[in-house]
DNA sequence: GAATGTGAATTTATTCACAGCA
DNA sequence: TGCTGTGAATAAATTCACATTC
């Protein structure tokens, strides 16, 4: 039976850590491997071995002690803790460079995230088709919102245009926000956004690089 | 003149804070504002001022109490923090629908990153042209390092290339890299490694949709 | 008076260390 | 004996609160 989580009581650095393990452990299924313990799956993503089982203790008691963990178990529990036992419908809006890059990889669908559509606001794109139907106008994004569900937005617009974008998502029924554009977008409480940030992650590389005043 | 800064005593999550700062401060020059409080500026990206303060705090004093930070003045001090005064030379590795749509990407040179090459493994792509020359064969990396400076790449082969692709790099003196592949790679810990993931980030937002055990 | 810079207090996250169970 | 699960201890990050300076 599933437990009930209280997810505030879930430190925000676990939800991102769980993906990490899911992926090890999805691979140590493929190579045959059965059991695991914490330790030895410290090792191979070169963290604390406490982290782990600690990280596991807010949702529930996974393993068995003196033996180890199941891998295939380990598996299932944590894909219903990250809610991955459903399939998520998800819209890409902006169909640039790595808009239309996006809607290309085949990866997302194999982790049950499923393209259900794309939107664009520039007349010489709109019709245009990248693996997930042909481009609608954003001005259909309510429309489209309301006749079928879009859980989550890939927002791939300009940082000028994001804002916008985000507050009509947000009209549209959307509550989850995967967000590209380089600016911090304000959305009321009930709805995440997450920031993916090339640039930013670049000045932490160049940042250490710099070694004039280290 | 320049504070010599101890980079290990600087927050790690100070950095792309920092990042965040630049940009917002850089919209507001383009605006006409010339100085700004870190009160307002919190308020402008929804932190902490003391925060903000803080952060500054880790590589010298930037602000004029009872009066605030010139605007221009801290753009170039955060620049300078973040290693942004000189270019840095990158290559991406692995030219894919991910590693195309980057190399097009106009928005790296902006902020002093140069794309100076361009590498593939497949014969399929070796020789065409996506805004860095002619991609290169992954064999040619080490040769192509010896005859220029290379400071970080950009990593957006497979995952279970993206080890062995790292490995190249740091062999070819490679020290900074930015790993697309969802996977963990080890190096050397003189190397700095970020990842950017996302099917993690994908996993974070089904977590919180997930309403069914709130 | 107004806002910085920073120790002190608080909160959050990580790691230790061991009781409890297979 | 071996490894989990978890309180207690430690470390790190954030926020408070105020002395300091313009």
């Amino acid at each position: 039976m599933a437990r009930r989580i209280d997810k505030s009581s879930v430190p925000a650095v676990t939800v991102p850590r769980l993906a990490t393990y899911l992926r090890k452990l999805r691979e140590l299924r493929a190579r045959g491997v059965e059991r695991v313990s914490s330790k030895d799956l410290a090792q191979m993503i070169d963290l604390n071995a406490a982290q782990i089982r600690k990280d596991f203790s807010y949702f529930g008691e996974f393993g068995t002690r003196g033996v180890g963990y199941e891998v295939q178990r380990l598996i299932d529990e944590i894909a219903r803790c990250l809610g991955l036992e459903r399939t998520w419908n998800v819209v890409i809006i902006g169909a640039g460079l790595l808009g239309t890059a996006l809607a290309r990889y085949r990866g997302f669908s194999e982790q049950g995230f499923r393209l259900v559509g794309m939107f664009d606001s520039s007349a010489r794109v709109i019709g245009a088709s990248y693996g997930a139907g042909r481009v609608r106008s954003v001005a259909e994004l309510e429309e489209f919102c309301a006749a079928q569900t879009v859980d989550i937005a890939l927002v791939t617009v300009p940082a000028h245009a994001a804002q916008g974008t985000i507050d009509r998502a947000v009209a549209a029924g959307i509550t989850a926000v995967l967000n590209f554009a380089p600016i911090k977008v304000f959305t009321p409480k009930d709805v995440i956004v997450r920031q993916v940030d090339l640039s930013s992650e670049l000045m932490f590389l160049s940042f250490h690089l710099d070694r004039g005043s280290d």
